[in-house]
DNA sequence: GATGAATGAGCATTCATTCAT
DNA sequence: AATGAATGAATGCTCATTCAT
């Protein structure tokens, strides 16, 4: 009588689905805490059992296994993400024009990355954790994103307000860029702040670095 | 009675350092080998010693801790990058021109990416793994490779070849886009080769992507 | 508060005797039905839960320990097979020749024990996972049931239409001879049927297999 | 590295063979006196650590997993017995008088089961415990044993020194009767001896029960 | 009486590390 | 120097049993 919850996928032996939301939202908490502070091999289930409060037998009522709280963060994360992608980028939705389109895609990309740094670490770090068919679920995700700004630019070149170039190779580097922020951070911390990580990258793909190349 | 290699960080049990060396080595390929498969959590020290046919007792003559493991690659990534570094960008030290150094300079560290690639891969993944202090020395490794770039793209400033900006972030952004034909190999697999992705780079860095601004 | 029913033997929160009786039913359908496929230590009180459809905290109204269950089992078959020998041999008990009356008594055991194998499989299976007292009942049973065939073969014996011999050995090897129908049926599975090997018995009881020993 | 022994079926860590074999013999000894005594569910592999001497880690250099320690008892125990088998019986090859040959072949028969009594009872208890592949190779094993009795009976038949009658049931039957001397242990003890038991099967066998039916 | 969430001791199994040979 | 057997703490996971609602 186990039931899915989580798009189908965590395997749950507690009936109540409000409970279940809420409890897995302690532990998504708890372990997002726990992982990204020692990395999900040397969290133990004990450890979040502690964290949360629940205990060691009834945490495996909310999952089946180890590797379910793992999927759960990047289900979580990426929910997230598309939520406040749909709710914060709405009227980008209505821009028409590609350059102003593509600056304003980079800006609110850079501050949801900025907001959840912790969590999208961690995805970074444990992603070759997950078992094969979650990371394909998870990579289908990441894919989705960049295709965002792959359409952009391929309008843009269409109107000619872009030069020439791999959409594919752009979007790509468009969202190193960004990730950058978070990946990098330890070069960044105390020296640059966001707004100007923000001007970078958008002078970056504005105009590059090279001004004049010498005659 | 024990001592140190490896810069003083690997504790040896076994005197004869040729033979150390010779070791570390293969302990280096398979080790590498086995946890850019795995992950380093999952590659037991058993799986190591078959794979090097080291047994696993004299294993442990070559290292103390399994972490000294992670450390050896990360130290070797880092020793064969520079060594490869110092070896094909020796004659870019003489080029002057700002322009062409960080254009050769680009190039350059793509291809070596290119080849180590597997390698880089395993550091990215696993360098949370690291202890505290071997984390520290492998980030100042990378500290140093990203003050190459910085240092050029100062000097291109100075000259007025570059456009203003935050060197650092500047500089970062460069070896991100780089390190995305690694990281992001998957998206890439079978629709970009490396000469592509060389020259979306230096296009990028060149002039940005936007052409003209609206009026 | 608790109460015992079953004999005395199973203590019951619940006071609605009729109810308990009711849930008995269910739980030993069920758990037989389980154990017989998996085991009794395989089979959960989860696994009866689901199949009986009592819930895991009601279940505990109707017995104090999951060993309970083996016992109620044991039981309920003891029961059943009394019962049933009680009717059905009712006018066995009537026929004065041992002869006559041994042949019916194997045929009656043997019919009875092909309708209940599964229960009988399960009995003897995990007999030795009863506790001490469980246990002692439970041979007991075995032993009044093995005392019926030893009290014909002993009359038989004293009118001298049996051959002399230990009447306890007798007893007990018609029985196993017996329940060798349930405990081999894999040899016999689509080679023999009920007939022959009721045909079988008697005639090793009434002949031997010898005729006559080589001069 | 892993090497298997024991009829190719138990992997092994450890490589000196020699080792293995003695360790297996502790394992075995420990084990049978455990399960015998707990049942094979309720002996944990501390239990058994304990008991041999041989501490968990190393336990597991010698076992793959819990089930082959009841696939060695059936192994070992099917190899007791037909090594002894072949021993005790050679001579009985050589009996050409069926009658004679059966007879001898059930006397051997029920002083090897006496002696290994202990063996199997949890031979017979815990054959269920063993999963689907392992079963199947015990129960050939049990055939193999069966066959042996059907066909002596078969010959006799032939040569009309024993009565009609399916050699197959015949062959059950009395390998049931001797089992019955291990199996009923309990109510034999201290009123029947071996000797008896092995008189009152021969006679069963030879004239059964009956002496003359009433007229 | 009924429900099912909660508990935690217990289990099989793994693996870095040591040590006798 | 080399071997591989030995150690035991630690881990993921299960399940009988309890208890608040």
């Amino acid at each position: 009588m186990a039931r899915r919850t989580f798009r189908e996928k965590i395997l749950t032996k507690i009936k109540n689905s409000k409970l279940v939301e809420e409890r897995h939202e302690q532990i998504f908490q708890a372990a997002s805490k726990l992982i990204q502070k020692k990395g999900y091999h040397m969290t133990t289930l004990r450890d979040i059992s502690r964290e949360t409060g629940i205990s060691l037998g009834n945490l495996y009522g909310y999952i089946t296994t180890k590797e379910d709280i793992l999927y759960m963060i990047h289900e979580k994360a990426a929910e997230m993400v598309t939520r406040i992608l749909g709710q914060e980028i709405g009227h980008i939705r209505d821009v028409r024009d590609p350059v102003q389109k593509l600056k304003q895609m980079i800006e609110k990309e850079l501050e949801i990355i900025d907001r959840y740094q912790d969590l999208i670490m961690t995805i970074y770090q444990e992603s070759h954790s997950l078992s094969k068919p979650s990371l394909r679920t998870m990579l289908r995700s990441e894919e989705i994103h960049i295709k965002r700004f792959k359409e952009v630019i391929e309008k843009g070149i269409k109107l000619r307000v872009f030069r020439e170039g791999n959409p594919l190779i752009l979007a790509n580097m468009i969202k190193m860029m960004i990730d950058c922020w978070v990946l990098k951070r330890w070069n960044f911390r105390g020296k640059v702040n966001l707004e100007e990580m923000k001007q970078g990258i958008l002078n970056m793909v504005q105009t590059g670095i090279v001004l004049k190349e010498k005659a």
